[in-house]
DNA sequence: TATCAGCGATGAGAATACGCATAATTTCAA
DNA sequence: TTGAAATTATGCGTATTCTCATCGCTGATA
């Protein structure tokens, strides 16, 4: 599995390089368009991760130029833009994924995973947690086997918190994630939502899996992972101290 | 790792950047708002760092304007300005972090670590002292394989016990770091959560932790390393020398 | 040892955040 | 245009946390 990334800022990716060649990808690493587009006469990738701010070209051009070319390698765009009109045209110049920095290494990891799976198959293109599986091609979500029906912003929300999951998610995020800064509605809404998933999880017997964290936001765990850690009565997460287990919706 | 700072004063930010750039980041230095804005219209920054005086635009207007253009990069405000006006009107411009002049280099170091943080991915992200371990992202703390369910101000204290390990902490720096200068409460407070945390503590066998340097602060140490070399204690927190008693509360 | 400032502990009221039901609005397909 | 589904907004009861006042105690200093 080949990737090349185009960035010019080699410490930032330094890391992504690293935790990719982990996983046993090979990563060529140039740090102008010229380059990149050079490479591409010469070799095959199955994915290109490009910053949009290459000094010799907007990344949007790149990824133009690319596309005419024929080439149809997978494009992750890596930018400090969260802006719906940029995300746009990157997706219409021919990205395929749009990624904020700074990004989360998991998370990129997971959405690279997403993108280069068709090439070699066996790969695992799902997200996983306890009994919830999330594909996020497909977009398909079950639980325990069941297929759940989510809204798109449930969806979404579900997604977040499987791409990070293990981490402390504020509403501010979550909203970020799911209207990209845009035309933001009320805070509130991020814990109706949170409200109506575990109440579709819990149909299928799965539940406690999404924590309250008072005051910060919300948290995905497997409960009987974090349970066996713990003994006595304490709750799946946050057991606690004196007495007050974490609420938990239910 | 990318970092733009715009600062008329260079004699100021040289220090900094010096430091920064042997941490390995990239720093970019402009002195205008302007040559900042451009910057940004081209290149992807991981951190954004910022005085408010900048001569062509007020420091608070740059922010909102890259704000407005949806930059998600993280902003530091550095500024000699102390009220909490001035810093809440920083914030609500779109700030992350504020840091007063003249700043502490290792406190500031440790600022831009915490906000760059993400994109630096797995590199072990947990805390330990003795039978004390606290993971920085989920914010699960654990004693002896117990997990504590800690409110949100106790985590607070902790994180920053943990932080500073073996360093003495005043309640100013608890104060500042629990509430950022903004609608600080009184001191008295701090006592309160360093009491209420080491009881916690206290419940799953972690003793003595936490020790108060009387008129001065309070100390994290693990009791059983600190036992034998409780003499390292040239540290700048110990001008008594050696008859400077520490008091455990029990 | 007397004195005083700093600290530990507690509990109650205030302030805040959350869960969830429900209502209002928007979207979209027929 | 209409109706159903999805999304967003609102309101309220409750859970949780924060803050403060207070009192008794501890350690520093002379």
């Amino acid at each position: 599995m080949r990737i090349l990334i185009a960035d010019s800022d080699s410490v930032a990716v330094g890391h992504l390089i690293k935790v990719l060649g982990k996983s046993s990808y090979t990563v060529d690493h140039v740090k102008t368009a010229d380059e990149a587009l050079n490479l591409f006469k010469h070799y095959d990738y199955d994915l290109f991760i490009t910053e949009l701010g290459l000094t010799d070209l907007p990344g949007e051009e790149l990824i133009r130029q690319l596309r005419r070319s024929r080439v149809s390698t997978p494009i992750m765009v890596l930018s400090s833009r969260t802006d719906s009109q940029t995300k746009v045209a990157a997706f219409s110049a021919g990205a395929d994924d749009y990624v904020t920095k700074p990004f989360d290494i998991s998370e990129a990891q997971a959405r690279i995973q997403a993108l280069t799976r068709r090439a070699y198959g066996i790969s695992e293109p799902r997200l996983r947690v306890g009994p919830l599986e999330l594909d996020l091609e497909s977009r398909m979500v079950s639980v325990n086997g069941h297929f759940l029906h989510l809204t798109s912003k449930e969806y979404a929300i579900l997604e977040l918190l499987l791409l990070r999951k293990g981490a402390v998610l504020t509403k501010d995020m979550f909203l970020n994630h799911l209207y990209g800064g845009i035309d933001e509605p009320e805070m509130k809404i991020i814990d109706v939502f949170i409200c109506k998933l575990r109440r579709k999880l819990q149909r299928f017997g799965a539940e406690h899996m999404i924590t309250t964290v008072w005051g910060r936001g919300y948290i995905l765990q497997d409960p009987a992972a974090t349970s066996a850690a713990s003994h006595h009565s304490t709750t799946q997460s946050f057991p606690d101290g004196p007495s007050a287990p974490l609420r938990q919706a239910g």
